[in-house]
DNA sequence: AGGCAGCTGAAACGTATGTTTCAAACAAGT
DNA sequence: ACTTGTTTGAAACATACGTTTCAGCTGCCT
């Protein structure tokens, strides 16, 4: 009944290859076939091994986010411990990268995977996908936002809760595209962007949009109504 | 030879069909038969009309970005007539947001389907599309970033094409998901938020990050190699 | 050695997709 | 009214997909 053997290889070769080949096409236009093939394992292992591709889908997405959480949950507990430190919103978007650059044990898993599947998981319509996310990850999550609204308490909460995707957004988009987007930027600038490199340009982008003034104005927040805004509401610090 | 009747009202009514299905559901994941059988039509009439799927996809795209763009080219053209004026960042995007907003003669035909169609165009992995895209808009496009950068001239050419694209994922990654993010806002904070409320919400969260510091240190930016951030960076290494 | 789970390999199944075919319906020109 | 070129409708086609089946293989236990 139970499995004796070493955990076995084929799993770890179906998930690399899925984990790369859906991060690179989507879900829907990468088939089985493709990923038992590239995987060099046999097309039934899918069905033997994960019961159906979606099941395939949601463990390629457990793989990672689930050690991610893990050390993202402690290192949070770790912070909090120490009762009266002020986490701010650079520290709570540094960890977050470092967390992902951090469990990544496995070979040619870099950052730009991570994000891509985390924004497909939101823009494909896999709606399957985003129910298990939020069973299994969603207390994570939420714990975070808590964070963030206590790091910069002067947002009201559904700013920084579209916010927040704004950031997500933008970051999923960018590692998304980042295979094309850096040729682009080779081609036109002559540079060769890293992914850490680009992720070092996003952190100061996002938080200071982070630190931006509410656009909501008193009224739209009360009534959710829709009101025109008065000249630059913007700037903190400028350019 | 020469067709002389009225555009086919089937051309139509298969883009607004497809049109939607696809923001919706992505393109992969909508079928022929789905889009011919919502428009109304027969099956066949795509292929005799458009020739294939992809080129089907396409047209969707020429249909909205088409007057998008001449509209957009109009105004930008009307604004460098005035030979002296600034044009700043606030309203380089908020130009964007009207023109999109403007530029939309079709029935229930909202940004939010704008924006979600231009992210699927990235992420989804339909090669020919961005390769369409760029012949046909990359000229608007250059020239849109041209004068964000005269707007923003401290910021590096390189650092600005990033942030460009950190704006756009934001933005087509906060539209593609807005019915589910509508729906957890709603049930979390008991508002609806208006789509128009969230281009508020984003613009001057998007323009404070474009006006925020550099994350290139000089270094980088010359030699384009990776170098460790002064404050507590994003550590590259280590487990 | 024998038996028996667990796993793999190759083939088949049923279904859905994009595309093609071709006859019928239609509109317009003369 | 007849002809001609265009558009539609219904069916078929070829292919690709996810899934199932089942015979054989493997390694482990008694």
């Amino acid at each position: 009944m139970k499995k004796v053997m070493a955990q076995s290889e084929t799993v770890e070769r179906i998930l690399d290859a899925a984990e790369q080949l859906f991060a690179e096409k989507g879900f829907a236009e990468t088939s089985l076939r493709l990923i038992t093939s590239k995987a060099g394992v046999n097309l039934a292992a899918v069905n033997y091994h994960f019961g159906s591709k979606k099941a395939l889908i949601q463990a390629v997405f457990s793989r990672f986010l689930g050690p991610f959480c893990i050390s993202l949950e402690r290192e949070l507990d770790r912070r909090q411990a120490k009762p009266e430190t002020k986490v701010d919103l650079e520290e709570l978007l540094e960890l977050l990268v470092e967390q992902a650059l951090t469990v990544k044990p496995r070979s040619g898993n870099d950052l730009s995977i991570f994000m891509r599947l985390l924004g497909l998981a939101f823009s494909q319509s896999q709606g399957h996908l985003r129910k298990y996310l939020e069973e299994v990850y969603g207390k994570v999550f939420r714990r975070y936002m808590q964070l963030v609204h206590e790091a910069a308490p002067r947002i009201p909460p559904l700013e920084l809760f579209w916010r927040v995707h704004f950031m997500l957004g933008a970051a999923a988009f960018s590692m998304s595209g980042i295979k094309a987007l850096r040729a682009m930027s080779e081609t036109d600038f002559g540079v060769n962007t890293s992914i850490e490199q680009v992720m070092r340009l996003m952190v100061p982008f996002l938080a200071a949009g982070m630190r931006s003034e509410t656009g909501l104005t008193d009224a739209a927040q009360a009534s959710a109504q829709l009101k025109p805004r008065s000249k630059s509401s913007v700037s903190t610090s400028k350019v």
